[in-house]
DNA sequence: GGAATAAAGGATATATTTATCTTTAATTAA
DNA sequence: TTAATTAAAGATAAATATATCCTTTATTCC
């Protein structure tokens, strides 16, 4: 459904939203370690997601990347969007070039309504939201390797 | 969503499935010309299908490939088991090794409902139905290049 | 100013997916 | 039996995604 980069993604900006607002930044050894996820590629997403302007970071020691307190939340949708772009939660689930209700794929109806789910949700859900069911437990970042 | 190779694969089938039954054969390069496929990668799709048993295949002249008419229908779900598996329709959305209701990813709840919507929209849909839509001209397996 | 720290950026490597090319095997028809 | 046709199979290439390594830039602390 999403890619590696993309679900690294939000899993960092989840990890950070439970960790920011107290002024601490939180650094990038630190995010891969608790999401389990490589460090240096993890690097390349931390930088789309810096440059797109949904996280900020600070070079230096005692640097990091954080999310401001009051910040809007960021709905799942940004981040999906900055990483894997939106063809693939708009375009034709058979990859048609003009598939639309005029001339549709075999598939279209079916799937345009499990894909509006799929937006609501990612709508709807913010990282905030997500970081604060994180912060009282309710949910984990990564489980133990088999 | 679907890999490219689970797209043509759907494609394929439902195109054969609308011309199958009066006993005719399918020629992959009809497949590839109806469907705006690639033959050759076309035909390593064709080789799993055959293989998995989903669609019959006959080589020489008049060759190619069918389904028969009386067969039990194929949901879609057995398409992308056969191409794509099943771990991104059943594994956890961020990857989790283990996500469970008991240790839940932080989307585990939002997304599973999205997907609980994919899997039964997969088992309910068929390629012989998608095939009866296509064949009346409700929909179209291809478009016009830009 | 110099050393240490941490993100940014660039280059390269590996893995996977997608695509193409060539050969082989099976079948048909003449 | 030979030629033609078509799927199967194997090998290779190209494209993309994932991962790693090295250098540069900014910042902090001493």
């Amino acid at each position: 459904m999403f890619s590696k980069a993309c679900k690294y993604a939000i899993k960092a900006l989840i990890y950070i939203a439970s960790r920011s607002g107290d002024g601490s930044n939180i650094s990038l050894r630190d995010i891969a370690a608790q999401i389990d996820s490589p460090e240096h590629f993890t690097a390349k997403i931390m930088q789309i997601l810096s440059k797109q302007g949904i996280v900020s970071s600070i070079k230096g020691p005692n640097g990091g990347f954080y999310i401001e307190r009051n910040a809007p939340a960021i709905p799942l949708f940004e981040v999906v969007r900055a990483i894997d772009g939106v063809h693939h939660l708009t375009g034709c689930g058979l990859g048609l070039k003009n598939c639309s209700e005029d001339q549709p794929c075999p598939i279209h109806r079916e799937f345009s309504e499990v894909r509006n789910r799929l937006l609501q949700m990612l709508h709807q859900s913010t990282i905030q939201q997500l970081a604060g069911e994180l912060t009282s437990g309710q949910t984990v970042l990564k489980q133990m390797a088999l």
